[in-house]
This record gives structure tokens, sequence and C-alpha cells, in this order.
DNA sequence: CTTATATCTTGATTTAGATCAATGTTATTT
DNA sequence: AAATAACATTGATCTAAATCAAGATATAAG
């Protein structure tokens, strides 16, 4: 059950197997099944989610009904809204299973006494940031320079399993494309190999 | 000198003075005249660079030559390109000051040793980054679900100091959109008022 | 003060991608 | 195995923003 966060951590820190087994006491199992969610539009954020199996999601929509996807997670990666888990603000953002998961959570409570009792917590976070922070910036710049064409090709490259796991109306909605616009950019890819 | 680092500091951690004493020693105080760089495109990022005083930005330059501003950075904020600066490897962006500019720097190694001397420096690095993250967030979702005229509008109330301090051309390369598009904009949003 | 350079505005035209509307194809559920 | 729901494709039309092209202001430099 914790194979995965074992992998996470020590490709970015040094834990002794005791310190890892104190680690482990701070985390919540839970499961979820396809289409169920860890979190709703409108509740608080209460969970850092690390996934150990399956595929998750974050997004949010807007006042015509459409879903604008902010994030996936695939095994070994966070998800969470931050801005409301650290804040305690309402969330804008539902957090839901494309395939059903298996997860560990982090309270906030339990995340502030990890990185207290174990300094180098804090540093494997700070490392992911760092990470994600850099990630976000290519999706920033992609987002506001790359054509439609562009990002599909981008995304396939960096994130083929993306491609491959997520259904095709949910990747329009990460790309900010409509499921039209991809239905008919992929056409075209194919036609011209 | 020193004022906008600590009032930073002194919003995320708490330090004796006797550690911020320490912490001056390893940043390197550097003046840019408005134009001058920081960082070229093709080189190495070899700082974190604090801003005591002015506005700086980082852009890239596509094939066409258009420019497409990532960040800005004004006094108490910190601008590198993280990953050229992390890894080693050739950077994409410029840093550029937009206006005359004091700057601090931190290396990499004195960005290491200063986070292992002074533990509450790494905290205070991880908590910036947090809130750089959420931040960058709500521009990803800007950037693919807003029109031109709502990015300019919420710009508008949650920056306006780049709306003052910054020429319409690089707000307009920041936003994603023409020059000539913002122009267009602007002059709309007088009218409506 | 005057030339040069940077910045901003306005108009005409084009275009990438959205929207609207069906139809086709896979998956789930009963 | 049907029935239902979820997902994907295709075509016709529309529209927001880009592009192309000139001028108009403003700022800086000699």
């Amino acid at each position: 059950m914790y194979e995965q966060l074992a992998k996470s951590i020590g490709e970015k820190v040094t834990l002794t197997k005791v310190e890892f087994e104190l680690c482990k006491t701070f985390f919540i199992p839970k499961k979820l099944r396809k289409k169920q969610t860890l979190l709703l539009e409108g509740d608080v954020c209460s969970y850092n989610a690390f996934i150990e199996k399956g595929v998750l999601r974050s997004y949010s929509t807007d006042d015509k009904g459409n879903e604008h996807t902010m994030q996936f997670a695939f095994e070994g990666w966070w998800i969470s809204d931050l801005a409301s888990f650290l804040s305690g603000s309402t969330s804008t953002y539902t957090i839901e299973a494309i395939e059903d998961a298996e997860l560990l959570l982090l309270t906030y409570t339990a995340r502030e006494d990890l990185m207290n009792q174990l300094p180098i917590f804090e540093r494997y976070q700070r490392l992911l940031l760092q990470n994600a922070f850099i990630a976000l910036q290519g999706r920033v710049n992609g987002a506001l320079n790359a054509s439609a064409e562009e990002k599909y090709t981008k995304l396939m490259v960096s994130h083929p399993d993306i491609i491959t796991r997520v259904p095709q109306h949910i990747i329009a909605s990460y790309l900010g494309l409509t499921p039209e616009t991809l239905s008919r950019i992929r056409k075209q890819i194919n036609l011209r190999k």
C-alpha cells in the first residue's frame, strides 16, 4: 500500500526505515471508485492526497456548465486544492477519480506535525513544489502561446499516460479546447502520418 | 538595503536578529539599470533574485520574434528561471529590468547552504513556493478559460501595480494578447464607464 | 530643440477555434 | 442481449482575436 509513497520520497530525499515507518502513521488510506469524489466544489479541501493507484483529476465548472480540468494525478503524484487546503477557504474545484483509486491522505495538521517531526519531509515537500511549479510554468506558456495542435502534441510527448488513460473530452477540458476541436486535431494528425 | 527581504521573511516565519544577520551574508547585492538583464536566453540562470527596489520581468522569445512575458517581479518578490537554476540547464528566458532595480542575489550553493544552516529559511522558501504555485494555478485557469477582456480586468483587480508600472505592450505579452487587442479592450472599458 | 526610437491607437481583413446540430460508436447497466 | 448512457466524430456557421498596415503620441538622446 505504501510502495509508491516510498518510491516518491526516495527519489527526492533519504529516509531511514524507522523514519519511513513513522511517516506512514500520519496517512489515512482511502479507496475511491471511478467517478467518486474526494472533494466537492463548495467544500473545504481537507486533504493532500497521494495516489498509490489509479487516476484522479481536479476541475472547476464555469457559469455555462463547462468543466475545466486543472490537474491530473497518476500513481506517485499528489493532488489537492492547495489554496483551500492551506487557508481553509471554500474550494472552487471538484476532485474526482477517473479510474478506481487507492489514496493516502494527509490532513492539514498531520502534514504540519509530520514536517515538524521529520524536517526531511518538509524538504521533500519543497522539492515536490519546485517541480510542480516548473511544470506549471510550462503549462502557462503553452496555454498562452501555443496553437491547439501544439498544445496537444506537447502533451503527447510530455505525458503520454494522459493520452492513453484519460477520456478525450477531459483532455480537451485540460487543454482549454472543445471536444470537437480536439477530435478534429487528432484526425489531422492521423491523416498526415 | 535589506528592508524588503526582512519584511518578506517576517511575513512567513520568525527569525532572530542574529539569524537574519547570518542570512544577509549569503546574498550578493546588485543594481540594474532599466533594460539591463540579469539573465540572457541561452545562458544558465545562476541566481535567485530578490527585488529590494524596481521591477523586473522574465520573458521568452518565439520563432516569430514575439516576446512572451512569464513573470513580473516587484519589490518584495523573487524572480529566477527555476528550471535552469535548479538543473543547470540552459535557460529559455531573459530576465530584464523594467525600471532601475536593486537586487539581492542567491547562488545555488548559497541557497543550499543557507537552507542547511537555517532550516527556517527552507520553510520560508516552501511557503513562498506554495503561494507562487497557487497564484500560477489561477493564471493557468485564466489563460485557458477567460476572454481577453476578462484576463485584463482580472489583472487590474489582482495586480493594479502591473497596470500602472508596466508598458502596455508588455502587459499584452503577459496575457497572451497582441498589443492591438489590448489597446482596443482598454478603449471599450473606458467607453463603458 | 529636434531627430530618432519606443509605444499606443485605429481601421480593414483574415483565421483558428467555438458553437450549434446531428449522427456514429463504445461502454455500462439491467 | 437490449437498453441506456457516455463518448467521439463530422459538417455548417459564427465570432473573438490575430494579422496587416498606417498614423499618432510619447519618451529619450544627440
